[in-house]
Parts: structure tokens; sequence; C-alpha cells
DNA sequence: TATAAGGCTCATTTTTTCTGAGCCTAGATT
DNA sequence: AATCTAGGCTCAGAAAAAATGAGCCTTATA
């Protein structure tokens, strides 16, 4: 007989926060995303707190989950916490470092319109660290340790640049492109997340040409890369090529351009009070220096 | 080269939640034993933080930690955070579990006054489950999962009755302790946390007798029942022995009380609204109905 | 000078968490 | 009707995190 016998775990922690992300986006699929999980470890953490609670939290349907009323009412308390919680960190993470700037982008945007950016911004404030992260989706900046997000994105606060695609392709191929339809005979490259791209720029054309199904990247800036050599077509996205055009290593061969609604978008959730490195580096950025573009590539 | 690399991991929550409460208690090993766990853990979770973040938030000292600066200014919003998340656990608990009562307090008072109280208890609710878990310490009522705390308290809100103290005994020996001067040829029972009551009653008697060394007891339910059954002497708290007293299994040979500064106290730190459960315990255990006493045990 | 308090270290063990592969169900699609 | 497909579930095994425990270190206090 322990004379202190192990005291009654309180409520796990991880599982509180399972719950909670899984409540608040409507899905365990959708919660294991933004934790970076497997469903099954939502699932499990779920199941866990619902047997230590004595009552389900979820109603199980075959197209999903909905909260119980018990869920639904103690939700709001568990996202202000942990909402709270994840300020916290990330004052104290800003506390801890204040010189350094953390972004999160899409790997497109980190290559083609940021890195280019960065030697500048390193010269202009040499004590401010910048760190990249390149994701797929912009993260919950309540409770992601990002200071600023860059993606693009509908909502017009904090546009940088609407988004403008229209076809690219090498300087040697400009001269047999003489209209859209030409297109058909060419390697149509698409970013594998974009997909749309080509047929919503051909829909704007008084006759759109047929589009054919050309090869796809998952990185954009290898579709990039593959068309300055010589493969095919692009769909470009005008902020992720605008200094291959303005050095000449990629030309647009039709006038034909398409805004879509989005735009690049930086923001951030947390106030950028000033002075601070991320306030610096936020309005910097806005300014958009593409310093001194990289002279034009020299073949041998 | 995966595509989704492996995202860098936010901070880990228990890390956050022993720097809290190291931070808010002073001490790793106060937090360790806020948290039920070696000093060690602490130790480690603390120096992740620091290192994750590149920066200290701890001073060392060979007599324990301090805050820096950064610890400090960073506590306020974790210990509003957690307690955020303690007290939605706490009501969420409730809701789940409306008709449970769980209820916090040293073992001596849960055998010797809780656990007489139950079935009158039982008999006036008996939809409502009381769960008793016997701690050392009272825990923080905003972080655990107990709807009660009951123990011994010099803080007097929710006072049910004053700590007295006095010696008692079996009835057989009564006729052999005329006065407090007789104590000296007895074995004196104690309890092991309670290494000074027979001091201090002593210390009230005009001329102190001397206290014999006698056996100690981490029960003071065994120290009691082995009183009973004629083991010596014991430094009985009133509301642990009244019992005893009232159906003559124990007697107090002296009519020497002290009364200490504590007393009983029973309290939460958590709303009781009425009609719920929780609160109809508490209001009935303050009515303290130490109903129909046990018949005088039959010693064959 | 000894002791006690409070932390640290580190190898080991225990617990928790996560994954991966396959299964199930019910709308949608064909 | 058959077949997707989205979203969850299950379960065994693997990986990662957390905790222990025993010994060490430092200084204030007795």
């Amino acid at each position: 007989m322990p004379v202190a016998p192990p005291r009654p775990k309180d409520l796990p922690l991880t599982a509180l926060r399972a719950f909670e992300a899984a409540a608040r986006l409507g899905g365990f699929a959708a919660a294991a995303q933004e934790l970076g999980v497997t469903p099954g470890a939502i699932t499990a953490h779920v199941k866990q707190l619902e047997q230590t609670l004595g009552a389900p939290l979820f109603a199980r349907t075959p197209r999903g989950v909905r909260l119980t009323p018990l869920g639904q009412q103690s939700l709001p308390a568990f996202t202000a916490a942990f909402d709270a919680l994840g300020i916290a960190v990330g004052d104290l993470r800003a506390a801890a470092a204040p010189r350094t700037v953390h972004i999160a982008t899409l790997p497109a945007i980190a290559q083609l319109w940021l890195s280019p950016r960065l030697p500048a911004l390193r010269a202009a404030a040499p004590d401010i660290t910048v760190s990249i992260t390149a994701l797929e989706q912009p993260p919950n900046l309540k409770r992601s340790p990002y200071d600023l997000s860059l993606f693009f994105s509908e909502e017009p606060q904090g546009r940088l640049c609407p988004d403008v695609i229209f076809p690219v392709c090498a300087p040697a191929f400009a001269a047999r492109l003489t209209t859209p339809h030409c297109i058909s005979g060419f390697p149509c490259l698409a970013d594998a997340t974009w997909t749309e791209d080509w047929d919503l720029w051909a829909q704007t054309l008084s006759v759109p040409p047929t589009i054919p199904q050309g090869p796809t990247f998952s990185l954009y800036a290898l579709a990039v890369e593959e068309t300055v050599n010589g493969a095919g077509l692009l769909i470009g996205h005008e902020a992720l090529v605008a200094g291959h055009l303005a050095d000449g290593r990629l030309v647009a061969p039709f006038p034909q351009r398409l805004t879509l609604s989005g735009g690049l978008r930086l923001w951030s959730d947390r106030p950028l009070r000033p002075g601070t490195a991320p306030r610096f580096v936020a309005d910097w950025l806005r300014r958009a220096p593409l310093a001194s573009p990289a002279p034009p590539a020299t073949h041998p």
C-alpha cells in the first residue's frame, strides 16, 4: 500500500489540444493536418478523452464527426485557452530572440519571390536573422511559431500585389509563338497544385486554344527552371517570374494576362509593434525592392 | 527530398507547463511536487525549453533558481493561459459527469471524518457519486480535477470546525491516568506528519510533562486504531476522533484541550452554483451530520 | 565541520504518441 | 446497381517523449 498513491492524472494536454483542433476545424482529418499528425492519432486522443470523461464529445457519422452538445459548449473555452497559450509562446519567443524573424511561405514563393530579396534585406538590417519555413498551407498563426505569413490569398488585407498569370517561355521559343493557338504544339508545364491555371487563362481568350496536358511539377521553382531550359511553355505567376522576365531568362510571348481574384499577401496575426524586427522586415518586404536583378544568365 | 518536410515542432505543452509551475512556485522541486513528477523531469523540461528558445528562463543559484527577466515577463501570460485551460477542463468534467463530486482530502480526514458521513450523504442524495482522493497536500484546485478540498488550514474561509487537540486513549487506560504527569509511563502515539502535537499540547500545561517518544504512524487512522486496541496514548484531533469518543471506543483522560490556529476547511476554487452536485455535497457536509454513531464496538 | 536544500547528469525504463495498412460506412458518380 | 471517395476506426508495431533513480555538486546554516 503506497503511502503516496500515484495521483490521478489530470487530462493530458495533448489530447485536449487534439480535441480543440478537431472541434474547431470540424473534423479529425483537418485537425490532424493542423497538428501535423495522422488522423489516427486524433482518433486516439479524442477517444481517450471521451473515455476518461465518460461522455462522448463527438457524434460519429460515416461522413465525419459532429460535436455533441457537450463538446459544443466546451469548445470556446478551450479555443480561448489555447489561443492564449499560443500567444504567450509567441511573445516568449519574440522576447527570447528579438532579432529573429520567422516567415512561413509557399516553397514557390520562398524560392522565387523571397529568396531574391533576401540579400538586400540582409544588407539593410545585418543584425536581423530571417528564417524561412516552406509550408503548403498557411499555418494558424495563433498557434505556430511564425512571425509572418506570405501566401496567395483571397483576403485583400495586407496584399502585396495581385496574382496575374500568363504563359512564359524561354526567349528562343518566342519566335515560334505568334498567337495563343500555336500553344497546342508545345508542352504546357504546370504546377501540381495550380492545375487550373492554364484553363483559366485560356478562357479569357475569345477563341480558347486547346491546352495539351504537359508535365506537372510539385515544385513550381523547378517548373520555372525547366522552362528556362527550354522544356516548353509555363503558365507563369507574375510575382514569381518577374525576376526571370526582368533579366530576360524568360519572356511572355502573348499580351493576354489574367488577373486572378487572389493576390500575394503578407500578414501576421500578432501585432507588429514599431521598432521590432518582424515589423521592420514586413515593412521592408512591402516596399518590395527586387533590387539589382542578377545579370542575365550567361550560357557558355 | 520530402515534399512535406516535418513541420518545425511547436513548443511542447508539457515543457511549458513545467516552466509555468516552476516559475510560479519559485523552484523546480515545488513544481515537481505539484505536477507529481521528480525534480529531474522539471530540470529536463526547462532545459529543453531554454534550448529551443536560445535564452535562459531561470538563473541557477546553488540554493535554487531565480527567474530571469525574460522568464519573469512571460510568466503571467502562461499562468493565465494554464488557469484558463484548467478551468475549461473543470467545466468540461462537470458538464460530462454532473452528478459526480470529486473530493481531495488528507488520508486521515478521509477515513475518520468523511467516511463515517458518507452513508448518510448517499442516503440523502442517492444519485450523487462521491469520489474521494487522499492527498498529502491540498492540490491546486485551478489545475486539478477536484471539486472540493477538505484539509486542515489556517485560512478561516470555509472552516468547518477548529482544530482542537488533546490526548485520547482506550477506556481501559483512563483509570491509570489521573494527571498529565502520568503520561510519561505510557507510549505516546503520534502521526508522522503531526510531530509537534504532543509538545504543543504539553506546553499548555502549567507544568509540562515529559512526553516520551512513542511510535509514529504515517496513517493517522492506523494510530487511532492502535490506540483503540490499547497501544497507548494518542494526541487526538477532535474532528478526527469525535466519532470514537462519541461511541466510547476512546476517551479523553484529561480536561486540557488546545485549540490550534488552523481548522478543518472545506473549499472550492470554482464557483459552486446552486443546484449542482458539488454545491449540494458542500452544503450537506457543512451541516456536518455525524448521524447515528456506530454502536459501541463489541469486544467478544 | 556536518547537514540539508536544491539542482544537475546520465543511463535506463516506462509511458505516450504516432504510424501504416486495412476495414467500414454512406453519399456521389456512373 | 456497381464503384468511387471522404472520413473515421482498429490494431500491432515503432518511435519519441517523459520520467526515474542514483550519485554528484554547491552553499547556507547549524
